[in-house]
DNA sequence: AGCACGCCGACT
DNA sequence: GTCGGCGTGCTC
């Protein structure tokens, strides 16, 4: 392609491409890398496939490309997904490029080692002498694999100088030549000897591989805490790199926390290397590297968190996304998207499939299951005849820990038969500090957060009051600072440092660990992690922190001393996350031979999510969840959608969107609000300002939302040029 | 996103 | 008189 101007994308949220000339004898194609001026400046841009929406910039005022980078072009596939994310999530799709290119240094040849090898001709010139050193390098060439080494190892090897090396490349005997480093993204392998599958594992791992072959699905991996998840997708990574006809890579997307530590120690022990990496906190250097490697298809199997999505893979053969559930996908800053679901468009558009995994999947994947939309594999129980933990509930209406007393009776009664019997022991509450509100008993006076009018939660150990929604803190004092009385503020309900201080004051001869994500660094988590494997600690108090992606063989009990905590709060998905989470927390205890037990204090005994808990029985606690959506007319997920108001006058837009807000519940996480678009900036602005949020409905692919929307807007008085557009149709891909 | 231009307040 | 605050607007 040289046309004379051509569409280019840079990584800057403008609506759409630029156009640029192309200078006579540049060659350039939809993909390629280019350095461009842009105002006083150069940019960075990836030349655009055509559009037909034609572009008005006058020929006279495009400048030329600079300069075309020796990078690999960015494959089409990769292209059309920077497109359809942009279109989907609502937001530029240079914003979406620029998540593509965050290694700059990646686009630039790779370095290369400097090699030297025997030549082919080994007769030696006329006038050649044969020295001793001359005879070291030749040996030791001689020796090397393929005749080759590196310029330093051979000198090293030979213990000469360079300037001997030089004289023999000089005499034709060497030769010189220069190589990409080598070596450094091993395909793994699979040590078969370090794990078997059981029938089940081994069912859905043939499934799984038989669905490599038809291009593009979605499948689940539905399985408990323990029935060996990892151990089916692993095994299909392996059949998928050790089969000849299939030269794609394969990404695997986990959540944040669980890219560090026992995943990549699992992956290394069963593989014999590491895979690729990429997270937030990689080094430049390393970062650039794996770009490149990922770029060039050397990196056969990528692991990352949601970024990893936006990684320039040159042919991509399997996405495997695992805890799936997880809250983490979601990014909700700059361009905010569900990193899930982008996998699976991703995959779509790669013609490959995607495997997701989960203990507990979120219900718009249940849905999609139940659909038919994809593929459920169940694996029924613990991998190596393990048995689930016994799941039981304490009601707290009737077993009532004492006063200012956080432990019921059974509880510490069955923590105290742990202690005797040498087990440990977890109590868990998700609740960060000391106690979540304090009060003066003089005044009455409860202490809030000045900016967002939360309760300020007291943290014993830091002497601090914080506010766990925005980070506001301040010095705790002792006496109240309103009525100036001393020692009148009272902590009210607990946190976790209360529990470990109750736990101290009752087992007064345990040894107690007390985690949360406030009081430990990252290297303090993995010292306690180590010191609970040891079995020096027989008690464990912690938040979500501790108990996360962590096994521990000895720990046989789990109570959870507020299992309605995450119940509260408003929020559309709250039964959804704390079964998940308090699923997760319950799979803590007994593995291997033990049979665990998990105690769930609660007030609210006959709630759906305590009820699915004790009977273990997912499918029933779905079903009532999403009929229960069904009834508040929400959907389970959102799906994007745009409200385009084509001549918006300012108060009638204000009303309109006040309506909406109040309309939708106050914790929308699936509904992000509604996005307006208008013929003018101003009325925008306005409304950021007004509610300082921007309102962007999005969601699952796949599931319809108009529905939803139709219902939404009955009655609310809309102004009269509103237009409701649904922008992508959920189906088109699926 | 950058980076200019631009129009008002306190400084060498 | 200038330095600099960040509001508005433009970049093919």
């Amino acid at each position: 392609m040289n046309d004379t101007r051509v569409p280019i994308l840079l990584p800057l949220p403008f609506p759409g491409p630029f156009d640029y000339a192309v200078p006579e004898g540049t060659f350039v194609e939809p993909g390629n890398v280019v350095r461009v001026p842009l105002g006083p400046r150069t940019a960075l841009g990836v030349v655009w496939d055509a559009s037909d929406s034609a572009n008005t910039v006058d020929s006279s005022k495009l400048k030329p490309i600079n300069q075309v980078l020796p990078t690999r072009p960015l494959p089409e596939f990769h292209r059309k997904f920077i497109d359809w994310v942009a279109r989907y999530n609502l937001c530029a799709p240079g914003a979406v490029l620029r998540m593509s290119l965050t290694a700059p240094e990646g686009l630039l040849p790779p370095s290369s080692e400097r090699w030297v090898r025997l030549a082919p001709d080994q007769t030696p010139p006329t006038g050649y002498r044969t020295t001793p050193a001359r005879t070291k390098i030749i040996n030791a060439l001689s020796n090397a694999p393929e005749q080759a080494m590196r310029r330093k190892a051979v000198v090293d090897a030979a213990g000469t100088s360079t300037s001997v090396l030089d004289g023999l490349i000089k005499s034709g005997l060497v030769e010189a030549f220069e190589r990409r480093p080598q070596g450094r993204w091993p395909v793994p392998k699979l040590r078969r000897e370090t794990f078997s599958l059981n029938d089940a594992q081994q069912d859905a791992a043939d499934h799984l591989v038989e669905a490599l072959r038809d291009g593009f699905s979605v499948s689940l991996i539905d399985g408990v805490t323990g029935s060996g998840k990892t151990e089916v997708y692993f095994d299909v990574i392996d059949r998928l790199l050790a089969d000849p006809d299939h030269k794609g890579q394969i990404l695997v997307m986990l959540p944040e926390i669980a890219l560090t530590g026992q995943w990549l120690s699992r992956f290394k022990q069963r593989f014999g290397c590491a895979p690729a990496l990429w997270h937030s906190d990689l080094t430049p250097k390393m970062r650039s590297e794996t770009w490149r490697a990922v770029s060039e298809g050397e990196a056969r199997v990528v692991v990352g968190a949601r970024s990893a999505l936006y990684l320039p893979f040159r042919d991509l053969g399997l996405i495997v996304l695992d805890e799936e559930h997880d809250g983490s996908f979601k990014q909700d800053e700059g361009v905010t998207y569900q990193a899930r679901d982008m996998a699976v468009v991703r995959a779509n558009i790669a013609k490959c499939p995607i495997v997701l995994a989960s203990a507990t999947p979120s219900l718009e994947t249940v849905l999609n299951t139940l659909e038919g939309r994809y593929k459920r594999m169940i694996l029924p129980s613990r991998h190596g005849g393990a048995v689930l933990p016994d799941v039981s509930l304490i009601n707290l209406r009737e077993d009532r820990p004492e006063r200012g007393s956080w432990l019921s009776p059974a509880l510490i009664a069955a923590v105290e038969q742990r202690l005797e019997a040498g087990q440990q022991t977890l109590l868990f509450l998700n609740r960060r500090g000391y106690a979540p509100l304090t009060l003066c008993n003089a005044c009455g006076h409860r202490y809030k957060c000045p900016s967002c009018d939360s309760w300020l939660t007291e943290h014993r150990l830091a002497r601090r009051l914080v506010c766990h929604h925005c980070g506001f803190q301040t010095k705790a004092t002792t006496s109240c600072t309103v009525c100036g009385e001393e020692d009148s503020l009272v902590a009210c309900g607990p946190g976790v440092e209360r529990v470990g201080e109750e736990a101290m004051r009752r087992f007064p001869h345990a040894r107690i660990a007390i985690g949360s994500s406030d009081t430990m660094q990252r290297s303090s988590v993995r010292d306690m992690i180590e010191a609970v494997e040891r079995g020096d600690v027989d008690i464990l108090v912690g938040t979500q922190i501790l108990a996360k992606g962590y096994h521990f063989p000895n720990l046989t009990l789990v109570g959870v001393v507020d299992a309605d905590l995450s119940l509260y709060g408003g929020d559309v998905r709250a039964g959804e996350k704390t079964f998940q989470l308090l699923h997760q927390v319950a799979g803590r205890a007994g593995r291997g031979e033990i049979r665990g037990e998990v105690m769930l204090q609660t007030h609210e005994p006959d709630h759906p999510v305590m009820q699915a808990l004790i009977s273990d029985d997912r499918d029933a606690f779905y079903e009532t969840e999403l009929a229960q959506r069904e009834m508040m007319a929400l959907p389970p997920y959102g799906r994007l959608a745009a409200v385009v108001i084509s001549d918006p006058e300012e108060d009638r837009l204000d009303t309109f969107c006040r309506d909406l807000v109040q309309r939708q519940p106050r914790n929308d996480e699936d509904i992000q609000g509604i996005k307006v678009f208008g013929p003018a900036a101003a009325p925008i602005s306005v409304i950021r300002g007004r509610h300082r949020r921007r309102f962007l409905v999005r969601g699952t692919p796949g599931v319809r939302l108009q529905p939803f929307i139709t219902k939404w807007l009955k009655g609310i008085k809309t102004p009269g040029a509103l237009r409701l557009t649904v922008d992508i149709d959920p189906y088109s891909f699926l």
